[in-house]
DNA sequence: GCCAACGTTGGC
DNA sequence: GCCAACGTTGGC
């Protein structure tokens, strides 16, 4: 069983939004990153957890915890040719980019922000702060997943 | 809105 | 295969 941090806008999609659908479950659409589709791709199981992370938003940070309900498949986005997601290179018989769907599965008490986890020594090796990370998929260490959780739990300062 | 850091593209 | 130019990400 494997940890995750996956990023997303909140002004494009929020936890909210999550939360609104119906069965809490949407497709995670739109990764048009290698690094990110191989982790999906190869990596990332039924029954995994991942960090729902709000990024360029005035308080970047983690929000909420979902599952991963279905593993990768065909991101059917690359295909609309009206999606700005479009990708002519991604076909039918060979497609480029995938997906998996994730569940809301709670949300954290607090936001635990970027600037507080960077503040922290015990997380001082998560590609997350590390300086100019681009990454929208990343897998997180048990130790750090268990310590974010416990940091979630506290008020802040 | 700025801009540093990064990933991708394409000419050679 | 190198690398400059370009587009994007994302914190601030």
């Amino acid at each position: 069983m494997n940890y995750w941090l996956m990023k997303s806008e909140p002004d494009a999609y929020s936890l909210d939004d999550l939360a609104n659908e119906p069965k809490k479950t949407e497709h995670w659409d739109g990764i048009r990153n290698y690094q990110a589709r191989n982790f999906m791709r190869d990596d990332m199981k039924k029954g995994d957890l991942a960090f729902f992370y709000h990024s360029n938003c005035a308080e970047p940070g983690i929000v909420g915890i979902v599952e991963v309900v279905k593993e990768a498949y065909p991101d059917h986005t690359a295909w609309d040719k009206k999606s700005k997601y479009y990708d002519e290179k991604s076909t039918k018989e060979n497609p480029r980019w995938l997906m998996v769907d994730v569940k809301l599965k709670k949300r954290l008490k607090r936001n635990v922000t970027l600037r507080e986890m960077k503040e922290k020594l015990p997380l001082k090796d998560m590609r997350l702060v590390a300086r100019g990370n681009r990454l929208s998929i990343m897998p997180v260490a048990k130790k750090e997943w268990d310590y974010i959780l416990k940091l979630a739990e506290k008020t802040p300062k």
